[in-house]
RNA sequence: GGAGGCGUGGUGUAGCGGUUAGCAUAUCGGCCUGUCAAGCCGAAGGUCGCGGGUUCAAAUCCCGUCGUCUCCGCCA
């Protein structure tokens, strides 16, 4: 080893020690006879000195030294002078007076500063294409260090308790349900592709039949869909299956994993053990959205009911179209300026709200219940009656200060607008409290959607997700009221992960793809391996799969997984650094039988 | 596919119709033995992303385009 010891350890224990360091040149602060040398490793900064009296040859090779060079230095640990330790540091207590100073490599000027200051500001373009540097600042080797004590202590849980970790192909087949797949044309079969696995779905489910039992991998996943902050096109996921178990099984599983795992990454609190079970459609009514942020109130409540005979077309309306009156109550804002709420009627339009209706309530009513003009302030009092009014107030549990907003429209609309509206009040009123963890199971969602382009049924989760058992009698008979034995794990309001009991008998999979209109043909190309498999004994089985990388995300306190993928790419899916995608000669394409056509638009001519 | 934001010395930014394109920091040189955002003095460094247009005059206004970020669609 080129070094003793790294730049992290020595405290004022190893006084008086001969050690070699070897490293980076954080920042120098040269004073002309006296040199201070931040010198840095993955562990850390140490301050080495070197004194022009004591070490004149040194102190000349130190002159040299400019950021980023990488040095080598042989000297003594000694104790900071009284009054000169530096608290910040956790080296601070002592420095390595220097007698020898060796450059094992000069560096050119960083494009940006590697040394901690400003750089969470530089522009993500230079840090994506200087990506082994930004790896070098702090704090993204500092994700890199959490990411991998994440994964260390999955993989130690689940070998504990017998869980095998199988490896499973990252060339598989194409399946026309889900996400658009990643194809990879075959050499050796012209005209035919491999596809990346969008997950391990069906080959864990596979090993169950298998016999394995107790399955789980850090999987490497593939989606071509667009991008966006905690969406890549190939993310990581813990993959889990179980034979012989239900779903609170897998739920207790895993809910003890994270309680096991949180304290180690983080040193926010979970906010609630056991984690809150909420069904999809509570989810749906007080949050508008199956991925609840529980750290804050502000449920959104239903004024369906109260305004269906207003006077107020907008209301009426609404409900009369099967749409929704709902609203959400902004505390302390009753006083916001016109500007500020005109802000938040744009923000519910991007969500495909026509408007925001807003009651604000400066005051208490009067002694008959009834709020007079001087107790509100809102641009749709004058369509509502005082019972209405009344009715809305109560419903809004509001003080005399708040503000209710209020969105009618379709459900789906209702429910976006107003869920996105509840977190940007949680932001803006500051309800949100930053030093906890809320993790909660939503569970109970529908098997099936209907898809109005397609004019068909689709599997919400998957199609090999089954009904709860008093569910299936209404499968072909009413396929919204089915509801699957699927469970999502939610923190922060982020999905960091699915699951769900499988269908393992192939009658009851033979009636789910009828469901969903696919036909014998079309189920035998696309899943017959796994519908033999499950006529060879395949046990019950269910599982679950985590994202590995918005747990990271979360736990290092950032707001998009990029910080702490180490080569992500970026919102258009183009690799920086490496500048991929990018062309492949005419003789790969030949020996992959593949012709490429001209593409229309000036931005994607083959590169020079 | 759509909407919005951003693009000015290496980096971060100011300037938003007429400026010698300003500031900070980094870089280079000089001085400096207790700094840790070291300090002081000096220097160099800019096709204002690219293309077109409007104008007597464009970093600034308009159109297009490229890159990037966020969001909608999409993501079983």
């Amino acid at each position: 080893m080129l070094k003793t010891h790294n730049c992290g350890e020595l405290t004022a224990a190893d006084i008086g020690q001969k050690v070699t360091l070897a490293g980076w040149v954080n920042r120098r602060r040269d004073h002309g006879g006296l040199i201070f040398i931040d010198l840095r490793d993955r562990w850390g900064l140490t301050q080495v000195t070197i004194d022009s009296e004591a070490s004149p040859e040194a102190h000349a090779a130190a002159a040299q030294l400019r950021g980023e060079y990488v040095v080598q230095v042989h000297g003594t640990v000694r104790a900071r002078p009284e009054g000169f330790e530096n608290p910040n540091l956790a080296t601070g207590a002592i420095e390595v007076i220097i007698h020898d100073v060796n450059i094992l490599n000069p560096a050119k000027t960083p494009p940006f500063y590697i040394d901690g200051r400003d750089a969470d500001s530089v522009d993500e373009t230079l840090r994506l294409t200087y990506r082994y540097l930004d790896l070098r600042r702090a704090r993204m080797m500092n994700n890199l260090v959490l990411r991998h004590q994440l994964v260390r202590a999955i993989r130690e849980y689940f070998s504990a308790r017998d869980f095998l970790e199988v490896e499973t192909p990252i060339l598989l087949k194409s399946t026309p349900e889900g996400a658009r797949d990643f194809i990879v044309p075959s050499r050796m079969h012209p005209q035919k592709f491999y596809a990346l696995p969008q997950s391990p779905q069906q080959l864990k489910q596979l090993l169950m039949v298998a016999g394995v039992e107790r399955y789980f991998q850090i999987a490497r996943c593939f989606r071509d869909e667009d991008l966006r902050a905690d969406r890549q096109p190939e993310f990581t996921q813990l993959d889990l299956e179980m034979s012989f178990v239900d779903a609170s099984d897998i739920r207790g599983l895993i809910e003890e994993m994270l309680i096991e795992v949180t304290p180690l990454l983080s040193d926010k609190e979970i906010l609630a053990q056991p984690f809150p079970v909420i069904t999809y459609a509570e989810a749906m009514a007080k949050y508008g959205v199956d991925r609840p942020d529980l750290r804050f109130g502000q449920t959104l409540f239903d004024l369906s009911a109260i305004v269906a005979e207003s006077e107020f077309g907008v209301f009426r309306n609404a409900v009369a179209n099967g749409g929704q009156v709902k609203g959400v109550v902004y505390p302390g804002g009753a006083d916001l300026t016109r500007r500020e709420i005109d802000e938040l009627t744009d923000f519910v339009k991007h969500y495909g709200a026509k408007g925001l209706a807003w009651i604000g309530v400066t005051d208490a009513p009067d002694a008959d219940g009834v709020y007079g003009d001087d107790a509100l302030r809102s641009q749709i009092s004058k369509f509502l009656s005082p019972r209405e009014i009344s009715a809305i107030v109560q419903s809004a549990s509001v003080e005399p200060g708040d503000l209710i907003l209020i969105v009618a429209d379709r459900p789906g609309v209702v429910a976006q607008s107003l869920s996105n509206l509840r977190l940007e009040i949680g932001k803006r009123a500051d309800l949100i409290p930053q030093d906890k963890l809320a993790y909660c199971w939503v569970v109970d969602f529908p098997l099936l959607e209907y898809d109005e382009d397609e004019e068909r049924w689709q599997a919400v989760h998957h199609p090999f997700t089954s009904a709860r058992d008093e569910d299936w009698q209404y499968l072909e008979s009413d396929p919204g009221r089915v509801l699957a034995k699927a469970y999502d794990v939610v923190l922060n309001g982020w999905e960091i992960g699915g699951g769900s009991i499988r269908i393992y008998r192939s009658d009851l999979q033979d009636r789910m793809f009828k469901a969903l209109g696919l036909s014998s043909a079309e189920t035998e190309a696309q899943f017959g391996h796994l519908l033999d498999a499950f006529q060879y004994g395949a046990p019950p089985h269910g599982g679950i799969a985590l994202g590995i990388d918005r747990m990271a995300a979360l736990f290092a306190e950032t707001s998009t997984i990029r910080d702490v993928i180490a080569f992500p790419k970026t919102a258009a899916g183009t690799d920086l650094m490496v500048d991929a995608p990018s062309p492949v000669t005419d003789a790969q394409l030949k020996e992959l039988h593949i012709d490429v056509r001209p593409v229309k638009t000036k931005s994607n001519q083959p590169a020079g």
